[in-house]
RNA sequence: GCCCGGAUGGCGAAAUCGGCAGACGCAGCGGACUUAAAAUCCGCAGGGAGCAAUCCCGUGGGGGUUCAAGUCCCCCUCUGGGCACCA
């Protein structure tokens, strides 16, 4: 060994390319250090095992989102990654028993497209994308406790969506109906909405998306819409904007339904339901409309407007509509085009835009509250699947009937006015303040109830509604139910049997998994490739044991994602989806980590799976998540990483140039966890020649580190400078992993450390810092350092003799007496600008502080002559003195 | 249109409670080492004026509160994201 590894000039040239193991004991090689560790850990599966619930530790349940397995991982994961195994390394050093799980969300579209592309069946491309992925991952030196790897697409994980599905549909919470849907016509299959990009296929970038009216199944997750909105409030951990966006895409909204007669309406007999019969008759003018629905039902959330109700409007496919058309082929004409104007809207993913236009039936309504008649109408943005599908036009007081009413002369009256400020006469004639909109007002023009304030109103009109017999109060959500059929074979078979008998029987459990056929030809034609296979289609009814025909579509793969932190816990149970007392013991996950692009959908149908389960018995948590962390995306040049864009940064390459502990510690050390992270290669580099500077630093001294027997000597000046910044460090770095997660000072506050022990050198030559400094600094420096870099730490742990693990070493305590200053600057500040700074005991007393400011020089010079009028002073702060 | 972030040196950023703006790192410049370069080490470094001491300006823009504002309040611009005829 080179004679000179106690000097700090050591980094003697290196060979140009290659390093020689051993031979330059001080230059940092990521290279030889982390394979050799790696290959260790890979040995010794224990290490980052969770233990069982008897351990006697406090429990801790790390999760980052598990990965779609395309093959690559790419920064975004790493990033991801990075921040969860921090926290898990930490919180093992901290004496947890901790569960930090990796798994697959292995089914989906891109394997059929590879499948297409390359004729690779879907699972072989799965797996070995999937052990490709897990090699990377296991090189950037994750901890992961693979003992509980789930793979979704295997049948010993889907089986359970399966059983999951039976548990639901007897319970009545999934059901078939048909329903829009979003088609691609070049991907022959629906797509989920987040697949559709304003409209267009996110395959095909200029393939608009069909509507089509498609028989599905679906889960009644608006079954749980009220318990989900009102759970936000116990996600105390969770982001606030996380929440909002949730609580808008449930999208409650208090109001009533009110039914308003139809004038001149004439029962009909079922038989003469005109949608049943395309009869051509032609009603006497006098004798009524003959309907099935002599009535329509509004929803609005300002009942307290109803009196400046003008028209009914209808959805274009509302039943209502349907009847008053089939005696009126005028009427049938001009509804097609409003519906397709609309359903044109849908498909561009512009329902806002939509230029309004509306036709009237010819027929009137009567307002229950005032028996007035009103026109009805069929307008081109009334939704049908959104409350009623009807809706009261009131022009005075809402924006878009306001709109409306303008275009085709509707009467505009005003019922209600602001509280104060606008007198009755003014508000009369003032147009300009239509439509007036706002919640706080006073009703006028309405009856009985003149003057009520709106939100008074509201409840004795609904009150009075429900009285009567025609409304009651309702609430309506926007979200529906969740449609998971895809015509798709890489996913989970859906488990039901059509017998012409029996109808619809659900596969019995014994017979579960229904597993999905291997020996399947995938085209492009796609739509449902399970139905082209004979062997899987036909079946045998187990009710009548006749013969049914086999369900072919799959589930959507949100389901596999909905549950399978659950699975993680007993990933290996062959009986049930999971050991119900483990999960009790694990759950809630303690701090779930992933990109904000899942905070509706995963998050939503997660949230809906864990109330399914609890009221199945099976979990006793309400919530899956008690504390979710959304970081933010990885950007180079400004831009999101996209092949398209060719801004790709492989991780694979930072780790063969740079190792795998600079690039995870660069991932965060670059910024907040939670913002957008520009990659700048340059950055790396920098986190790399820091991570050498405590190699080299840890070796040189490694020796004094060893030798902990000095006699205690009194404490020196660089020795306590050395204590003093170890201990602010320590305690840094202890504040933040409890909660604020500003990992780049974490870094940033060991590079200071590593300063100044450098710095020390020559008091360290010179032997003024005593060995028993210098070993628990650097013993405490490796253990700081072991949650960014832990390659490296556990190389230098090793180095300086330890032979415990260190993910089960302590984490070093701090000492305020150690971290605390005895002398600090303090500003001075005249007229609020600095003028001087007086360096004073920690603990200077405003008087002392007074007295030495007054007698700084620069202090005299700027306040002589003039008369101090005021002195703020703040100990430990500033000084600030006002003159005049 | 509505809701939520963000805007600080040449760049990524820091300032946790209203108290020295720019920690830490990158890029840059100067120096040491070297025949030379790389690497490494030491130093400088927000902008402007000045030989200097020092002074002035400065956290997207405008106003305000305060002894004191990147931080709090009001208005505006730009930017990223979410939602968007949901009655």
């Amino acid at each position: 060994m080179s004679d000179s590894k106690n000097t700090i000039e050591t980094a003697a040239p290196a060979p140009a390319d290659e390093f020689s193991p051993g031979k330059w004991e001080t230059r940092y090689t990521p290279s030889e250090i982390e394979p050799r560790w790696q290959a260790r850990w890979a040995a010794d599966p224990e290490l980052y095992g969770a233990e069982p619930a008897t351990s006697g530790k406090p429990k801790y349940y790390v999760l980052e989102m598990l990965p779609y397995p395309s093959g690559q991982l790419h920064m975004g994961h790493v990033r991801n990654y990075a921040i969860g195994d921090a926290l898990a390394r930490y919180m093992w050093m901290n004496g947890y028993n901790v569960l930090h799980p990796m798994g697959w969300d292995a089914f989906g579209l891109p394997a059929e497209n590879a499948a297409i592309k390359n004729n690779t069946p879907p699972r072989e491309w799965t797996l070995s994308n999937i052990a490709a992925m897990k090699r990377q991952m296991s090189r950037i030196g994750l901890s992961y406790d693979w003992r509980n790897e789930v793979t979704t697409c295997l049948p010993d994980y889907y089986r359970w969506n399966q059983w999951f599905f039976i548990r639901m549909f007897e319970r009545g919470l999934a059901y078939r109906k048909k329903s829009k849907v979003n088609w691609c016509p070049q991907c022959c299959t629906v797509l989920a909405n987040e697949q559709v990009i304003n409209g267009y296929c996110w395959r095909h970038e200029d393939q608009l998306v069909e509507q089509r009216d498609l028989e599905q199944w679906f889960l009644r997750i608006t079954n749980y819409a009220q318990e989900l909105v009102d759970d936000l409030s116990k996600l105390g951990g969770w982001p606030e904007k996380v929440r909002t966006m949730q609580r808008n895409w449930i999208g409650r909204s208090e109001g009533a339904e009110v039914t308003f007669t139809i004038e001149d309406a004439v029962h009909a007999t079922e038989d003469e339901h005109p949608t049943r019969h395309a009869g051509t008759a032609v009603l006497p003018a006098n004798e009524g409309i003959k309907l099935i629905d002599e009535t329509v039902t509004v929803f609005t959330t300002r009942i307290d407007t109803i009196f400046g109700a003008t028209s009914i409007q209808l959805a274009p496919e509302h039943t209502l509509v349907k009847q008053f058309a089939k005696s009126n082929t005028k009427l049938a004409g001009e509804v097609a085009t409003l519906l397709e104007q609309q359903t044109k809207a849908r498909e561009a993913g512009d329902v806002g835009a939509i230029e309004k236009h509306g036709v009237f039936t010819g027929h009137y309504a009567v307002n229950p509250f005032n028996n007035e008649r009103i026109p009805i109408w069929v307008g081109n943005y009334i939704l049908l699947d959104y409350g009623t599908g009807a809706i009261m036009s009131v022009p005075a007081h809402d924006e878009r009937d306001y709109e409306f009413a303008k275009k085709y002369g509707l009467e505009i009256r005003i019922v209600i006015l602001p509280r104060r400020g606008v007198d009755s006469e003014s508000g009369q004639d003032s147009d300009q303040m239509l439509p007036y909109t706002a919640e706080d007002s006073l009703l006028i023009n309405s009856g009985d109830f003149n003057t009520l304030g709106n939100e008074e109103a509201q409840h004795k009109m609904a009150a009075f509604a429900e009285e009567h017999k025609f409304g009651t109060a309702k609430v309506t959500f926007r979200l529906k139910d969740w449609g998971i059929s895809r015509q798709r074979y890489w996913g989970t078979p859906i488990p039901m049997l059509y017998c012409e008998k029996d109808g619809i029987v659900p596969v019995p459990d014994e017979q579960l998994p229904v597993l999905l056929p291997e020996n399947i030809a995938i085209t492009q034609q796609g739509g449902s490739p399970l139905a082209q296979l004979p062997e899987f289609l036909n079946a045998i009814c187990p009710k009548c044991g006749g013969p049914a025909r086999r369900e072919t579509d799959t589930m959507d793969t949100f389901v596999d994602s909905s549950w399978y932190f659950y699975r993680y816990t007993s990933a290996k149970d062959g009986t049930a989806p999971f050991d119900t007392a483990a999960v009790a013991y694990w759950f809630p996950i303690d701090q779930y980590i992933g990109g904000v692009e899942h905070a509706i959908l995963h998050l939503i149908y997660s949230r809906f799976w864990t109330k399914v389960m609890r009221d199945l018995g099976l979990i006793k948590n309400d919530e899956p998540v008690e504390r979710l962390f959304t970081q933010g995306m990885v950007i180079k040049d400004g831009a999101k990483m996209s092949k398209s864009k060719g801004n790709v940064v492989s991780p694979d390459d930072m780790i063969a140039r740079y190792g795998a502990d600079a690039t995870r510690a660069y991932a965060l050390f670059a910024t907040t966890p939670d913002r957008d992270l520009e990659w700048q290669e340059a950055g790396v580099a920098g986190v790399s020649r820091f991570l050498s500077r405590v190699y080299r630093f840890v070796m040189n001294y490694k020796e004094s580190a060893g030798r902990k027997t000095s006699a205690a000597s009194a404490p020196t000046a660089a020795s306590q400078v050395i204590q003093r910044k170890l201990h602010q460090t320590i305690r840094k770095l202890t504040d933040d992993f409890g909660g604020r997660w500003h990992f780049n000072t974490c870094i940033a506050a060991i590079m200071e450390l590593v300063n100044t022990l450098i710095a020390s050198e020559a008091a360290i030559a010179a032997g003024e810092v005593p060995d028993a400094v210098l070993a628990d600094a650097l013993r405490s420096l490796i253990l700081l350092l072991a949650p960014f870099a832990p390659y490296l730490a556990f190389e230098l742990w090793e180095q300086i003799g330890e032979k415990e693990n260190l993910l089960r070493a302590r984490w070093p305590k701090y000492d305020e007496a150690l971290a605390r200053e005895d002398e600090i600057e303090v500003p001075v500040q005249i007229n609020g600008k600095l003028r001087s700074v007086i360096r004073v005991a920690a603990d200077a007393t405003q008087e002392m502080l007074r007295d030495t400011a007054m007698a700084d020089e620069k202090v005299k010079a700027a306040t002589d002559g003039k008369q101090i009028a005021k002195a703020i002073i703040v100990p430990g702060k500033l000084v600030n003195l006002v003159v005049k």
